[in-house]
DNA sequence: GTAGTGACTATAATCTAAACTAGTCACTCG
DNA sequence: CGAGTGACTAGTTTAGATTATAGTCACTAC
């Protein structure tokens, strides 16, 4: 775990295949359990009953293996805000659940489930797809809200949607980035409340 | 540079003293030159051309000397904020180059004396007095220009001046703890127009 | 052809003994 | 007494020999 990888970790063999389902399981159990660096792809060799060998026909590497439950992981997240999004009625609602929801959700993660969380940590510093994927989705969702505030005529529409949507981007990435809530874990609960009202503010028509 | 420090490195002997200058000295050469961890305080001491005992009559700790140094450091970034913020005329455009100024001699720090950026990181990830001081000192900085767009009537003057304050302080946190600002390399030159623009907005009466 | 593997290599992790370093203290010298 | 130090220790780092691991490939069995 040091170097800066061209990460574009491929899956082979059949996407949709009972063994590679075992592997992803036996992979989060162990992942989970002891960790992505004191698991060994023999390790879930060993549990799922086949070869090592056989392994490296559904997964280009161990790293891949570890973008998979990275990618389930992060997708709780989503899921989470995704959910948060739709329970809300108004746009500013909807922004303000979205925020709050994404940073305990994650905060969460980080207590109960620290050995995925650090695979998410560490992936989103490497820049894995699995960590960039999951920080597009969260723009994506961001987009929309603003959007719909727009259409309601509850956010200013001057400035282009791209620029509105960056910034709050900006503003939101110390508790999207699993690297860097970490660091924010002190305010991790206040932040996003008091945040959500500044960016509100600055979206007054 | 490992544990949690309960973190009170105190100074020992007289504040002022030509060898305890020496000491400095000698420290953020070498410091600046091999860095933290592989100056030895050996080192310091034979620079000096005294014995090492004699250093921790002035210093309790290597920490202490590191702590010396960090200070400097980031007086420096403290002092080119406070410049910038002198050379402007109203609290939008002090605000404006206070947040810009202060990323742009971080990142230039980061890149033209990274062993200094080093400690001053790891000072800010341990919680040392000195990067407990710089960001008391940005806050206050903020926190009177702040007060004074209030009084001009150019800020909002509803909400506790202390909340603002709280909350723009987070916004800024990226890119004013070097701990942080390291994820932060890639937006560094525009993030902080981009969200003074929001904050500003924020502030509108 | 498909499902699956043992044996192999180059690289990375781990272990351990030796070397080094932070910090102290009793001491000297003027 | 105040300036300054050599010699010491407990804890840490390092080097380098050893072991473990990721990943491949030629192969078997069906």
């Amino acid at each position: 775990m040091s170097e800066i990888e061209p990460s574009i970790p491929q899956s082979r063999g059949p996407a949709d295949h009972n063994v590679r389902d075992q592997i992803v399981d036996a992979a989060e159990a162990h992942f989970s359990h002891y960790g992505y660096d004191k698991t060994t792809v023999s390790d879930l060799a060993k549990a799922i009953g086949f070869s090592k060998a056989y392994i490296y026909k559904f997964f280009d590497s161990k790293q891949a293996i570890g973008e998979a439950i990275c990618g389930k992981t992060l997708t709780t997240i989503v899921a989470a805000v995704e959910e948060a999004v739709a329970g809300a009625t108004t746009p500013t609602d909807k922004f303000r659940r979205m925020f709050k929801t994404l940073a305990s959700t994650s905060v969460s993660l980080f207590f109960n489930d620290r050995k995925l969380y650090d695979i998410a940590s560490y992936s989103a510093g490497e820049g894995w797809p699995s960590a960039q994927t999951y920080c597009e989705r969260i723009r994506q969702i961001l987009t929309e809200v603003v959007r719909e505030g727009r259409e309601s005529g509850e956010f200013e529409r001057k400035t282009p949607l791209d620029e509105t949507v960056h910034v709050i981007d900006l503003v939101m990435r110390p508790y999207v980035n699993p690297l860097l809530l970490q660091y924010n874990l002190d305010v991790a609960e206040e932040a996003p409340i008091q945040l959500a009202n500044l960016v509100l503010r600055s979206l007054a028509p």
